[in-house]
DNA sequence: AATATATTTGACTAATCAGTCAAGTATTAT
DNA sequence: ATAATACTTGACTGATTAGTCAAATATATT
């Protein structure tokens, strides 16, 4: 009994995705989101209880999606160079996919709302902070395996230049985002990025 | 003739500051400011056109105030290795002071104001773009001395090397506003800094 | 004291904000 | 067909938003 589910929830999500990735938070309303969605104030907040809820669903679709293509950029099947490599590629490519769509660079969307909302919503900010944590793990597992096969030096905290790499390239997609241009993350990233992790 | 200058617009922009600053561009409004500067709206009116207006011009405030430390630090009296040091701890110095008097991490003003409206507003975009490329000139110079001392490679490109700097920190200065905790900053920016610029 | 100018005030829009709710509709299992 | 359930609708609230404006006030010069 009862009726179907329908998607209305995941366009609500979608949409949240593409306004506050490519405006901010606090810009854009609960009735910005729902008409662009085509959909009516009261189904929104059927399913979602405050406009903070939807921003933290759409956070989680948005690292749902990161893992499914982190998962496989940092397989350990692949040499832990390769990684590295692979993922500022990807970086650059999904920046150049949404500044296409959303007509402006948007940078990173875990840190441009962590930024924005960190002192202001502590679910959030704690939420975004687990995210960033996770990123970094990704890195810090490369990095052991690159110690491992004498490709950086043995005594490398690679914990702390775990932090340092994510800190390096939110860095990047800031200044990109402020400039509302990729030519020097495009230019740069991929080699600079190795040259911190310190290859031999 | 005629009446004498009061501090009404400095405790405004002081007010803006500390409230944009310490929650963010979106979240504060006009009333907030107005009322915690003890200031009627119609006075903020007198003296700035809009909001935005009173953004820009709280961004140059903040860049006076950075351009008399910078200029002392980054000196061309001072050894050039020396003036990294000094900005790596002012930038820790100073996140410690604001973290006390807000209550929370809050990073760089520059960089989490253009993150939450370089799409928004043109003007503040362009302004903070600017705002950054001045803060890189500082680093640019410091590392044309380090490479005429010969301290770093004298192939590095420094303008690259100068942007890489200031991207790596703003990105740790992001994540410790996300985390609302300063203590990776204070304990690695200074060596990952100096490993970042690469000295022999 | 008169006047010119800068500043302040408070009441005022009109729009938008997040969120509520009761009633209506669609769909599925029985 | 009926009943149970999930979903949708549209009108509603009360607060808040950026911004306006004419009148009042303060002060420095003459």
């Amino acid at each position: 009994m009862g009726r179907a589910p329908t998607d209305t929830k995941q366009k609500l999500i979608d949409t949240a995705r593409e306004l506050i990735w490519g405006e901010s938070y606090n810009a854009v309303s609960v009735d910005d989101i729902c008409k662009k969605s085509d959909v009516k104030k009261g189904s929104f907040y059927h399913y979602f209880p405050s406009k903070a809820h939807l921003a933290l669903e759409t956070m989680d679709a948005c690292m749902e999606e990161t893992k499914l293509k982190y998962d496989d950029i940092f397989s350990p099947t692949r040499p832990p160079l390769e990684r590295f490599e692979l993922m500022a590629r990807h970086v650059i490519e999904q920046q150049k996919e949404i500044s296409k769509e959303l007509g402006h660079v948007c940078g990173c969307p875990f840190a441009t709302l962590g930024s924005e909302l960190a002192a202001q919503d502590k679910e959030i900010g704690e939420k975004i902070s687990n995210i960033c944590a996770k990123k970094a793990a990704y890195y810090e597992s490369a990095l052991r395996d690159l110690v491992a096969e004498g490709a950086i030096a043995s005594d490398t905290d690679v914990e702390v230049k775990a932090n340092e790499i994510f800190a390096f390239i939110i860095g990047h997609l800031i200044m990109a985002r402020i400039k509302n241009d990729l030519s020097f993350v495009e230019k740069n990233l991929e080699r600079a990025l190795l040259n911190l992790i310190g290859i031999k």
